[in-house]
DNA sequence: TTCTGGAACGTTACCGCTAACATTGCGGCA
DNA sequence: TGCCGCAATGTTAGCGGTAACGTTCCAGAA
């Protein structure tokens, strides 16, 4: 039965139930070994009894720590984000933390507006998906001086902890696998042109200029990418080189999308066109061909993000790192 | 700069620069018409001079209303439910929340611990994405007096207000639509077994029923849905109903995956097998063929149970209310 | 001139919890 | 017996805001 005003039932409820201080019933539940056992008991069972909640918001108000950390993800509809999600919320749950989420839009503006918002929260730490920041978001975290970690892609000026995998060297390897494999006038979609969509483009042309191989065959546009986009991209690079022999799609669902659209065309997959994407989501094994891809290793970058954090949380000193996770090509029946 | 141990900008900091007291400060950030206009200025200047973030911790449990909401999803790396979140944030930004999100695995019991963090951090309201849950998730809910939104389905119990389609009538409708189209040996195909699908399951039986159709065709898993898992259960039909003419998938996914699997046999969908789906999510436009689906107004819900939730948050009373928002058959070429 | 009311700003107390520093009491040892 | 040390619990003082009620002061009505 609550006894104050806000009808909420706090320590103090407990305390008196029970017959001690309060300070007395917030040891018990936070650090049990601190208190006599049978005293321990009682208190947990009025706390049951009562139906008590904590109030975490007055917690992190004295001690100055809110047990959460907030993660920023450009887009929420994107499963190549969910991976990397679960594998810092699951790293962070262990440690007792909680893990808010924000979706940035790819816009570093929003990303801007977001760190604002979630320092308001009082948020512990920040798990950022790029490392392109506004001067102003810069100048908050540094302020803030909390943990951060930069995730997916990776920098030479990392703000603190920097996890991700190298996306200019994936984007050679990818367009060396093709080159390998025979194809020659090899061509590149990509939509949205953020930072690392960028990056894959350079490294495609990086590695068809040291065969010496055009690299005229690029199609971008700054529309976010889905399947509808992939198969508009591929027509409208067909009509403009139709003499195509494979395509690297910047992401997964391009490629997809690119796929579908041969099939309405009935252009035999790879025999008349190779296709390539790039992340490794479910569907690039599940679709006939079967799309060869870049697996990149989402889930891995999320623990260790969570793993390197906690440490950073737990009293590591900030000593600005980076850590290539790598990446994997996946050879599949579309190439 | 800040003056006290924290390391924090206050209030406080900015009062003492300006020569006034903190709570004058405060009015002049939150109720600038309550305060002269040239101390408003001052004000305002000395708090972008010293960078001051308000601390919402602090206003929360001073004023009682934290002005975030908590959103409960099943899974963050479904897009169905990703459209949902976009409609609920942005209604609910307009009106100055902050939307934290949660995932719950399709568990109730992760549900209510959910509930429980949720409630520990001070929110103001709830939008669940589903109408079961937990005893205790209820008994928590309804002490906790705050208003909540159960999305996606229809109760007719609903804890507060519920906004979603009918999920069973839905069922039915594409049943009846690939009966109209003169399929006669329909098949089901359903994933997680969660309590939507199992609804749409029922009402794919009412339409077979209805017409004296036999409902035998029916293969179901509790595994998540998945591409390759459509691939595979598809399969499965093939072995045990090789009559089989039509299959309706209670997702999209499993209707995708499935479109593969028959790519991969070289079966002629619609030809020798429709199929159909549920969400109408991008990529049933997409395929080839293009998939026949149930498009479910997820957006829609979540604009509208932000809707709700507002003028519930700004005082309306609490009186359980139902809200249909219905659905709509796209009839593609897969059938 | 006096009184009144409201605009503009201030004081006080408290939201619920925890850090830091008491205090108490008891067993063990010289 | 007296003292020490430690385990177990308590007291005090905030954390950074906001609600509620006070005070001041000045314009305008009586």
């Amino acid at each position: 039965m609550p006894r104050r005003s806000s009808g909420r039932v706090t320590l103090q409820d407990i305390a008196e139930r029970v017959g001690v201080s309060k300070i007395t019933v917030s040891r018990a539940l936070r650090e049990p070994h601190r208190v006599s056992e049978t005293l321990r008991l009682r208190i947990e069972e009025a706390a049951e009894a009562l139906d008590y909640i904590p109030n975490l918001q007055a917690g992190a108000l004295s001690s100055g720590r809110s047990l959460s950390v907030a993660l920023l993800v450009p887009s929420i509809s994107n499963s190549v984000f969910s991976e990397v999600q679960r594998g810092v919320d699951e790293g962070l749950r262990e440690a007792g933390y909680q893990v808010l989420m924000g979706h940035t839009g790819y816009s570093i503006l929003e990303e801007e507006r977001l760190i604002d918002t979630f320092l308001a929260y009082g948020v512990d730490a920040f798990v950022l998906s790029s490392t392109r920041h506004t001067d102003y978001a810069r100048r908050l975290l540094s302020r803030a001086r909390l943990p951060v970690v930069e995730t997916m892609e990776l920098t030479d000026t990392p703000l603190d902890v920097n996890v991700g995998l190298d996306q200019r060297a994936a984007g050679r390897a990818i367009g060396e696998a093709l080159i390998d494999a025979g194809y020659r006038r090899i061509g590149f979609c990509g939509a949205r042109l953020d930072y690392r969509v960028q990056q894959r483009l350079a490294g495609w042309e990086d590695a068809l200029k040291a065969r010496g191989l055009s690299t005229q065959r690029c199609q971008t546009t700054p529309r976010p990418s889905s399947y509808r986009l992939g198969g508009d991209l591929l027509s409208a690079m067909l009509e403009r080189w139709p003499d195509m022999d494979a395509v690297f799609c910047c992401n997964d669902d391009l490629a997809a999308g690119a796929l579908f659209e041969c099939q309405r065309r009935r252009l035999d997959v790879p025999g008349q066109l190779a296709l390539a994407g790039f992340n490794g989501l479910d569907i690039t094994d599940a679709t006939c061909p079967a799309l060869t891809t870049v697996i990149t290793p989402r889930r891995l970058i999320g623990e260790q993000a969570a793993r390197l954090l906690i440490e950073r949380l737990q009293g590591a000193p900030h000593v600005p790192s980076r850590h290539d996770m790598g990446f994997e090509i996946a050879l599949r029946h579309s190439t």
